[in-house]
DNA sequence: AAGCGAACCTGGCTGC
DNA sequence: TGCAGCCAGGTTCGCT
């Protein structure tokens, strides 16, 4: 489920059901996600207060009263709910009926406010862990990560400096969590879309000689920025899976331009175009070939 | 060095 | 109905 609008979308739901409150039972349903929980993971959490719930890239970041942080990342099918003590489950997701547990929920939160928090991850990409709050600049799920795009370091200029040189396609630099992170495969076909860009055309082709930014990157930017923000604002994307902690549906997958849209005519008004699908490093993208030409005039 | 395919894992959908 | 094949919102590893 998770890119940056997705995971912001979980960060709004799970805040009033989390902080402020204490761990009271943590159960851990299997040993490893992704990769290993950390050590004594459920006694480190339970008896602590979340101070904080905040987001960095696509990792959401429960700040511990112990001083440390849980570190949580979605992977591509981690999903939360927030169920209410005695309150009836959602019938149809993933919990079964009767309020017991699905074959994926791996850990179950209990609050000291009577709230559970599920969370649930059939594919097991996700991870959890648990790093000391002085040391999460440094840690190894951090160092190294790229801007965050709805910050202000996201300009024409950044994206100057950061693609200068590149020969790698337009599509991989803007996948690649180092330079700019928080993009994922839908919202880097729709900026694309959006800003006339071609998915293969060089990265280093939105910079000019002198090493200033093109027209075209200082459009990519506000580009990237304005289709996260409309998606964050819309609750995320839902594809396979509810994308809030309530068991609702984002809504942007309507709003997708390209996305999924393979052989579908091309939206722009008057564009005979049809949204094409290519591979690329293994990975669908959705384009329009009359609106984003390699060359950009 | 960069760039690509494969791997991790499960489920859903399509087509034979 | 069954089964094979392909695809999926992410990331990392290892081989050119």
């Amino acid at each position: 489920m998770p890119e940056l609008p997705e995971v912001e979308t979980v960060r709004r739901g799970l805040e009033p059901a989390m902080v402020g409150a204490r761990f009271t039972k943590v159960t851990q349903r299997r040993p490893d996600l992704r990769f290993p929980f950390p050590e004594r993971f459920s006694e480190r959490l339970e008896g602590q207060e979340v101070k904080a719930l905040g987001r960095r890239a696509k990792y959401l970041l429960a700040d511990l009263s112990s001083g440390e942080v849980l570190v949580m990342h979605l992977g591509m099918s981690g999903r939360f709910l927030v169920t209410k003590d005695g309150a009836t489950q959602m019938p149809g997701e993933f919990h079964h009926e009767h309020g017991g547990l699905g074959a994926h929920d791996h850990v179950v939160f209990g609050l000291s406010n009577g709230a559970t928090v599920t969370y649930n991850d059939a594919r097991r990409f996700g991870f959890m862990d648990l790093v000391p709050r002085q040391e999460i600049e440094t840690s190894k799920h951090f160092a190294g990560m790229g801007i965050e795009p709805l910050g202000n370091e996201l300009s024409g200029e950044t994206i100057a400096r950061l693609f200068m040189a590149k020969r790698t396609p337009l599509k991989a630099a803007l996948l690649d969590q180092r330079l700019i992170a928080g993009l994922g495969n839908i919202y880097v076909c729709e900026a694309l879309f959006r800003t006339g860009l071609h998915p293969e055309a060089p990265a280093g082709s939105l910079v000019t000689k002198t090493g200033e930014p093109t027209e075209k990157a200082r459009q990519l930017a506000d580009v990237i920025r304005d289709v996260l923000a409309e998606a964050v604002d819309a609750g995320g994307s839902t594809l396979r899976d509810h994308a809030q902690v309530d068991g609702s549906l984002g809504y942007f997958q309507h709003s997708f331009r390209v996305y999924d849209r393979e052989n579908e005519p091309c939206v722009t008004p008057d564009c005979t175009g049809t949204v094409t699908r290519l591979v690329q490093s293994g990975r669908s993208t959705f384009y329009c070939p009359e609106c984003q030409k390699r060359s950009s005039p």
